[in-house]
DNA sequence: GGAAAAATGTTAATTTTTTTCTGTTTCTCA
DNA sequence: TGAGAAACAGAAAAAAATTAACATTTTTCC
């Protein structure tokens, strides 16, 4: 009866949007205003809404209105972030060919990164946003149907065609993985991701693997890098020390 | 709701870049003027937008008439440009494949345009992003190296590769011209630019060209269509009748 | 059946939001 | 330049929403 409720109340503000508790006591007439306040206090919880002063809101909802949806994941973890951004951005050198991810730590590196003569492909819309502020750097979006949760495009046929192109060469991929563990590898959550890091890793001539430690020991549905295929790993200063030496062994510079 | 409000006048003044406190008055009929004050002092406080006397702009807005110079671009003839995008937007039907270019006018239309179920495919990172706001939107970014003065991709080997593709089918193209006279037809200043469009035009079915009326006698370098290569034109009031007549006598719909 | 626990209802106190009213500042234009 | 209008800001009062505390009902389980 009460779960009942809870969860019809739920779908109905999924469906909507928002809704006021006025609103709500009219699809509910039978239940005071404090049992539908204190549903949606449990609601809230649970995290599956937002309460605000006069009913409720659905978490999209606000997510739409008062930030990006993107802010979300950028906002963890900030300073690890920013330190391994900034180690990155100093180890690039000028007139170098680099990919760069979609990801949050990326955005940063794009941040950091020092102006000078290169070019970066780039999946990801705020990355290469970001980018154009640099006089010196060219900027080359790769193409594609948008995930919308990331801003970040994945490749079409079109843009596989062009990555594994044989004349258009990446000295450099520097890339983020939301996820690693030994036996798993460098995992993320979209297939399509997966392949173009694949492809990535593999044209590139080095590649730089940025990797906060909240990262480890998290597993993603699909692999698209051992510890093997990357040369260098910036990580933070919380990176366990067993795991660097791991990565050491396999002649992996870890910084 | 207070919360619902003040998201609901944000997204008003982003997308209308400004609005004086009587339009918002009008939008809100049921809250004082001095509650819709204080609303915008808030958003001002949170740096979302920028009180003016008489109202507020969007920080954009600000931006773009003070300086820079794609923005001076879009800041002059907001409202027909608005307009424009409201014809436009009103003309789209559901399950269609568009093509939207990258010009001001388009980031317009991506913002008045209904949230319906359609595939967008645009070289405009602006309108990617706005679009991706939209549920049911499906959208395709073209890649290749950006333009830094607009925030566009011009079509580099692969991205006309693709929209040459015969298996990508683009019915509708809505695109904006910078210039027109009826000698020279519709001219944009860059070339990849104009090879972009050129190719769009062909590829689609029905092309329906936003002009206002700013536009007409302006002549850029590279023309990519003409009179005769368009099916419906949309304008604002200001279009001169007699050049209305010139394209309704070449069976061009204009609106 | 009946006691304990859970769920709901009621009411008053509290907080937040909104309006109204006021005086001040800024702008307009003759 | 100055009178009048519009825009602005502050504070008190009113209205609405929220919380908290306690009463009542329903359910559960022995």
């Amino acid at each position: 009866m009460k779960r009942d409720r809870i969860s019809k109340i739920a779908e109905l503000i999924d469906k909507r949007g928002k809704l006021s508790l006025r609103q709500l006591g009219e699809y509910f007439p039978r239940v005071s205003q404090m049992t539908l306040r204190r549903d949606l206090f449990l609601l809230e919880e649970e995290g599956k809404i937002i309460r605000v002063r006069g009913g409720a809101m659905s978490v999209k909802d606000v997510q739409k209105t008062s930030g990006v949806p993107y802010t979300k994941k950028t906002a963890i973890y900030t300073d690890e972030k920013i330190e391994i951004a900034q180690k990155a951005g100093s180890l690039i050198d000028a007139n170098t060919s680099i990919f760069l991810d979609a990801g949050s730590t990326a955005l940063y590196l794009a941040k950091e990164m020092p102006d000078i003569p290169c070019t970066v492909f780039t999946n990801g819309l705020a990355v290469a946003t970001e980018l154009c502020k640099k006089q010196n750097v060219a900027v080359n979006l790769l193409g594609g149907p948008l995930l919308k949760e990331n801003l970040s495009t994945v490749p079409s046929p079109s843009s596989v065609y062009f990555t594994d192109n044989k004349d258009t060469n990446i000295e450099l991929a520097i890339i983020s993985s939301p996820a690693y563990t030994p036996e798993n590898g460098f995992s993320c959550a979209s297939q399509v991701e997966a392949d173009l890091l694949r492809i990535m890793c593999k044209k590139a001539k080095f590649t730089y693997m940025m990797l906060d430690s909240s990262k480890i020991g998290k597993i993603k549905p699909y692999t698209f890098a051992r510890a093997e295929d990357i040369h260098v790993l910036i990580t933070d200063d919380a990176f366990p020390e067993a795991l660097k030496n791991q990565f050491k062994e396999k002649n992996i510079v870890v910084m």
